[in-house]
DNA sequence: CTTATTTATTGAACGCGTTCATTTTTAATA
DNA sequence: TATTAAAAATGAACGCGTTCAATAAATAAG
């Protein structure tokens, strides 16, 4: 096996390193010449490695913002297990603040991978296939907001709620990658409206007609914004590994 | 003047002749190939021109798809003059269920221009300040079915409602270019739930909180999805004519 | 009918993202 | 150490969207 022992004793074989590489390299590239302006041959070139390499560890440009993004994913996943617990909208709203505080610095490099996450057909596509993995993950990461809420109704709106803080989720992070006012005020704006209207229409979850209004909701979204609640074992659900198995020809 | 006169004895130079003809033929491309396997050089050859002269007319690829969606708008716009009178939900949902009839046969076509719209820094973002006249135009229209409603609030609500209904017209949009289910069931589903919502929410309107947060939600939005209400003379907010004036070195 | 000027049109060229046959390096095997 | 297979790395090439100096056609002026 091609490992070496780095200080801390962990095994990573040559590979990982150009890939690590390459991405801080992209990275660099993204902030400071934007998605576009970076130029494939120019991220190359500050990772010193050859053009073709880099399409080894990155099937395409997007990807490389993708992989920024499952390092932010997994990040608010991690914090999300820190919640402290509370009511379902401020636990919400808590881990909304956070996550967009984390995306900030990459407030232009994000852009681009939503664009591209809403082109179908794209490798990147948010709501498709290729992305089924990463949108689990946060999937779960708002399974954990829900399961750790001190205020949760009962009935069967109950199994919708996470698609519902999810949607939300998707429409306030695009909200703020559009968002013109300065510091993005009004994604801040939206956030706290959010928040308190999540708490006093909790209350209206009492009436039937609400709750069954929410549950109705819930069905609507869920074959776009759903995801399936646990892998069952041996189905292929692993972010694409683009260096194991077969690299020559067939 | 280049004018010819033709058996309706309308003006037409040659130069928008042979634009209509290059918009055909992209527009046939795009429908049977899609958006990105249609070529520029397959557009120019089948509208039997050299590719250079397409930039003549269109800037850009995308800008062929928002050719599409201008000549759309126009039907919307004239679809929303013959509207019956009736409750705002109604009128909201009658429009939408027209205009996305519409859009139908072009679904393919036009994700790829929501993709390109959400990517800042493209010439047809869609809440840039080049799609501002038909984001304008569009507004239009809601602003119309707002005044022939005939259950209207009172109070600073009624400012906001073009902005508000413009909001959800968008992310149904969005939401209908992205639904997977067959016959895009989930989009008529959810049309017609946002059509009873909309009526049983017109009631809560009476509370004062209520109308207190709706206009909240409505000045929120008013920076991302506001357009200015009308244009003063002498603005320039014509869509880019991309043949007139200058065209020659500078 | 010339001449000048605007409009319409061309095709070569550039830089880009991406692919692929090929070569070099590394690791496992005997 | 010599042999072999896998992993890592290369760079030329392709097709794409886009640009631009140039030429040709159409119109206006003298």
């Amino acid at each position: 096996m091609s490992e070496i022992v780095t200080t801390t004793n962990e095994k990573v074989s040559k590979g990982e390193r150009t890939r690590e590489r390459i991405l801080a390299a992209a990275l660099e590239l993204f902030a400071e010449q934007g998605f576009e302006g970076a130029t494939m041959r120019g991220i190359a070139e500050r990772a010193e490695c050859s053009l073709g390499l880099a399409y080894r560890y990155f099937r395409t440009k997007e990807e490389m913002v993708l992989a920024l993004y499952e390092r932010l994913v997994e990040e608010l996943a991690a914090e999300a297990k820190l919640l402290p617990p509370g009511t379902l909208a401020s636990r919400w709203a808590a881990i909304e603040r956070a996550d967009i505080a984390r995306l900030l610095p990459h407030r232009a490099t994000l852009t681009a991978l939503f664009g591209a996450g809403l082109t179908p057909g794209s490798p990147t596509q948010v709501l498709g296939d290729g992305a089924a993995h990463w949108r689990r993950r946060v999937h779960d990461v708002f399974r954990e907001v829900v399961a750790g809420a001190s205020d949760l109704p009962k009935g069967p709106i109950r199994q919708y709620l996470p698609t519902l803080l999810y949607t939300g989720h998707l429409l306030l992070v695009l909200f703020w990658a559009q968002d013109p006012t300065p510091n993005q005020k009004a994604t801040t704006d939206l956030l706290t409206f959010g928040e308190e209207m999540l708490g006093r229409l909790w209350l209206a979850l009492r009436l039937p007609w609400a709750a069954q209004s929410a549950a109705r909701l819930g069905a609507i979204l869920e074959p776009l914004f759903g995801s399936p609640p646990l892998a069952p074992s041996g189905s292929q659900d692993q972010p694409g590994d683009l260096t194991k198995g077969k690299a020559l020809d067939s």
